[in-house]
DNA sequence: CGGGATCCTGCCTGATACTG
DNA sequence: CAGTATCAGGCAGGATCCCG
C-alpha cells in the first residue's frame, strides 16, 4: 500500500489547491492575464469579497501567487503567478482534455 | 473572458471528481489492482462505510468505474476502472510530479 | 480600491447501529 | 460481506457592513 499512500497525499496537495469554490476561475484568469482584484472582483460571476481574499492568499501561502501593491491613486492590486504557479496550466489542460474526452 | 469560462467549468468536473474525502486513496488503490469493498474498508486509514460507499457510488455515475456482483459465499463486490476512470491515470501523475517539484 | 470582521446557513463528514 | 439509515458536528461558503 505504499504507493498507494504515496499518490494519495501528494496528488491531494493538487487538489486542496484548486478545490475551493471560485479556484480555477481565479487562476484562469490571471492565467489570461488579468492581474488585478478589481477586474476579478467584477468579472468572475457571482463571486464576493471574502471568497476572493481567501482565495488570494490561500494560493500566496502556497506560493502559487505573489501580491504586489501598486502606488496609486486608487490603489491597486496585482496578482501574478509563480514559476510554481504556471506549471499548474498543464495539469488544468489535461483535465480540461479529459472532460472533452470523456463527458 | 471565454477561454476563462472554458478551463474553469471544464476542468472543474475533474476536481468534483476528486476532491472528496479518501477519492484519491479509493481510486488509487483500485489502480493499484485491489478491486474489492473489503480490502478498501480494511485498508483505507480512517475511512468508514458511509464514506466509502458514497465515494463508490459517485464513481460509478460518473461512469469512473463498474460494480460487479460476485456471487460467492460471502458475497464480494469489484470495482474496476472504467476507460475514463483509467485515463484519470495521467493527470493524477501530473499532479503528484507537480508536489514532487515544488513542495 | 482592496480588502477584513461578522453572522448565518447548508452540506460534507464522523460515528454507530442495523440489514439482506 | 457489503453496504444503508440515522443523527450530530464542523467547516466552507453566502451576505453584508465597515475601514485604511
Amino acid at each position: 500500500m505504499e504507493l498507494l499512500e504515496d499518490k494519495k497525499c501528494l496528488a491531494g496537495s493538487v487538489i486542496n489547491t484548486l478545490k475551493g469554490k471560485f479556484a480555477l476561475e481565479i487562476l484562469s484568469a490571471i492565467l489570461d492575464g488579468h492581474l488585478h482584484y478589481g477586474y476579478l472582483i467584477r468579472n468572475i460571476d457571482g463571486i464576493n469579497p471574502r471568497i476572493l481574499a481567501t482565495r488570494l492568499r490561500a494560493f500566496e501561502e502556497e506560493g502559487i501567487l505573489s501580491r504586489k501593491v501598486l502606488p496609486l491613486i486608487p490603489p491597486q492590486v496585482e496578482y501574478r503567478l509563480t514559476d510554481k504557479g504556471m506549471a499548474l496550466y498543464p495539469i488544468i489542460e489535461a483535465m480540461r482534455d479529459w472532460h472533452l474526452e470523456y463527458n
